[in-house]
RNA sequence: CGGGGCGUAGCGCAGCCCGGUAGCGCGCCUGCUUUGGGAGCAGGAUGUCGGAGGUUCAAAUCCUCUCGCCCCGACCA
């Protein structure tokens, strides 16, 4: 393609309006623009990659025996209603009328209109499993769209549902996916990982997450070397400690700590490491009810292990009028010792601890050598606590390690949410009707791109992994002189005519401009063919990555790029 | 939804405090020269100053309302 052909508005300055990386880099690089907040045009460059993506998705999606197919993006309320999800899901959902005045939503992901198909064609086990998959436009009012591509509200997606009469059909379903997912980023060219995931509000038991890691991703993720064990951490399990300190119980002291709301105010005052020291954090449900958590001073609570403790959905820290209500302390002075009519729920740290610090549960007051049992009596030690980086691990005896990740692919096991209530059932082999076990499988396909992006950059503009890059080769003819033309113009035709994807940079533009922009988008080979390397007889090939330049015969460039694109399991 | 910031030429910005000719750089158009890391010279085009009201002789500038965008938080397959 030369670029005389393809609309490719490069920027030179960066875009005020983007300040992550990814979306700085396709602005200005010209593979897309806004259209408004979380809503984007790709133009042709841009285009060009998540076709590139689709195409790798589509081969493995099939090779798993999933079978595509396309959903429209308007649903009707009907079938939201029967799962409970027309108004469960929230303003996330974009509702509109037609003119019938009928409720439809933009389809923020397909669980309804598939279900819906399956219980009306499918009626024994014997046609399972089945999987079925799009790839298609999403839309989720999303509250606050962000980082371009990163967290658009339209984005496209591929969704992948599979249907079993059984648990262990289901599992070998889901794994297929897994496998399938994992063999997806590979080719994609991207380091990544897959973690044990939460499986938040859409239910189901078992889930992982693909995470693309990079520096910027807004998830965080935990795995010990050995490779046991991987998780986000708003999962990663921590085991209760295997022993606990014997130390002698020593008498509950009254400390008048004036001003210490914190637990490194209270632990210089006190001369002890946060470590010793408990915090109690006063937290109210959506019941009003309030609960005390207790977490080790140096460790962090986390409210999705608290949440899935009390069997609810949502919890946050109580407000200064609720704490007033339960205890006569201020924030930061909140104790354990004396508190009434409250649960009280430890981490299981706690256990192991003797004569810590704690709050005095009344204003300017700590006490010292607290312990539990004591002093006060707690109604569980649970895992509360985020896991951090140092941690044991749960399955083995290694430590966890901290990486920030982007969450580009989910995979869910499902159960029978969808098919119990929309009432999707087979026969089977005793003749009886069971509903159908589902799996749900998706990868965010923009966002997959983007965070490409975030995890493939230097500072003159994007390095594409070679799979999934726009072109392969950026030919740079850096004059117009008729040799040089010539050359590029032979060489092009060369290289087409195997296959190879070329962007021949056939402006009237100055070298530097050609090499800017040629960095700028990233295309992983730039084939550079100057005077200066003709009066010798070769050409130039350039490596964006590494920046390393051979010089090659402009006869053996169609050979010599055969070489460098075997090495990749490129998408056809 | 809470907090912060920003809307002035295609892009990046200045001007606003202190009201009085709408500017700079890049890009764009024409011509000549130039051509290995964002060229030079000469000439040229481009603005409902986000929108609506108000104050004023006079509003990009002051006031009120509104729309949009970005960032942080809450939230999130």
């Amino acid at each position: 393609m030369r670029t005389s052909q393809l609309f490719i508005p490069t920027l030179r300055d960066n875009p005020g309006e983007a300040e992550v990386v990814s979306h700085r880099l396709m602005l200005r690089a010209g593979m897309i623009r806004k259209v408004a907040a979380g809503i984007y045009t790709f133009l042709p460059l841009g285009l060009r990659v998540l076709k590139k993506i689709e195409r790798i998705i589509r081969q493995e999606m099939n090779r798993a025996g999933a079978q595509e197919l396309l959903m429209p993006i308007l649903s009707p309320a009907e079938l939201w209603r029967e799962t409970g999800r027309w108004d469960f899901y929230g303003k996330e959902l974009l509702r509109c009328q037609d003119r019938h005045d009928r409720h439809f939503c933009f389809g923020p992901t397909h669980e309804e209109v598939i279900t819906d198909l399956f219980r009306r064609e499918v009626r024994s086990y014997r046609q399972l499993p089945m999987n079925f998959y799009q790839i298609q436009t999403k839309f989720r009012d999303e509250i606050r769209p962000r980082f371009g591509l990163m967290r658009g509200r339209e984005f496209l997606m591929k969704d992948a549902y599979s249907f079993d009469a059984d648990e262990a059909g289901a599992r070998v379903s889901y794994q297929k996916m897994y496998d399938a997912y994992d063999r997806i980023f590979t080719r994609c060219g991207l380091k990544f990982r897959a973690v044990e995931a939460d499986n938040g509000l859409i239910g189901g038991t078992t889930s992982h997450e693909f995470m693309v890691l990079a520096e910027t991703g807004e998830e965080t993720l935990v795995y010990d070397e050995e490779g046991s064990y991987a998780a986000n951490v708003e999962r990663a399990e921590l085991l209760p400690p295997d022993q606990e300190d014997g130390a002698d119980q020593l008498p509950l002291e009254t400390i008048h700590t004036p001003g210490t709301k914190t637990v490194e105010a209270v632990c210089a005052l006190l001369q002890v490491s946060p470590d010793r020291l408990v915090k109690t954090l006063l937290y109210e449900t959506p019941a009003h009810e309030v609960v005390a958590i207790l977490i080790r001073g140096d460790h962090e609570a986390n409210t999705i292990k608290i949440c899935r403790h009390l069997g609810i959905t949502e919890i946050a820290l109580a407000s200064k009028e609720t704490v007033a209500a339960v205890s006569p302390a201020p924030l930061g002075f909140a104790g354990p010792v004396g508190l009434q009519g409250i649960r009280i729920l430890a981490d299981h740290g706690i256990k192991a601890m003797r004569n810590f610090v704690v709050g005095g549960n009344k204003p300017d007051t700590h006490l010292k050598h607290a312990n539990w049992g004591r002093d006060f009596t707690v109604e569980a030690f649970l895992d509360l606590r985020r896991a951090q980086a140092g941690d044991p691990s749960p399955r083995s005896d290694g430590r966890l390690h901290e990486v920030q990740g982007i969450e580009v692919g989910h995979v869910f096991l499902l159960g029978t949410k969808y098919s119990k209530a929309m009432n999707a059932t087979v026969l089977d082999a005793q003749g009886q009707e069971v509903p159908a076990i589902m799996g749900c499988y998706g990868i965010g396909v923009s966002r997959t791109a983007a965070a490409a992006v975030e995890q493939n950059h230097d500072g003159k503009g994007m390095v594409w992994p070679v799979p999934i890059a726009p072109f392969h080769v950026h030919l740079l003819p850096l004059t117009a002189s008729e040799t040089v033309l010539k050359t590029a113009g032979t060489l092009y035709d060369s290289l087409i005519a195997e296959g190879v994807e070329v962007l021949w940079d056939d402006r009237n533009e100055r070298a530097g401009v050609k090499f800017n922009d040629a960095d700028l988008i990233g295309t992983p080979f730039h084939l550079i063919i100057g005077e200066k390397g003709l009066a010798q007889g070769v050409v130039e090939f350039k490596r964006r990555k590494t920046g390393e330049v051979v010089n090659v015969q402009p006869d053996a460039v169609q050979s010599h790029v055969k070489g460098l694109l075997s090495a990749y399991d490129l998408p056809r």
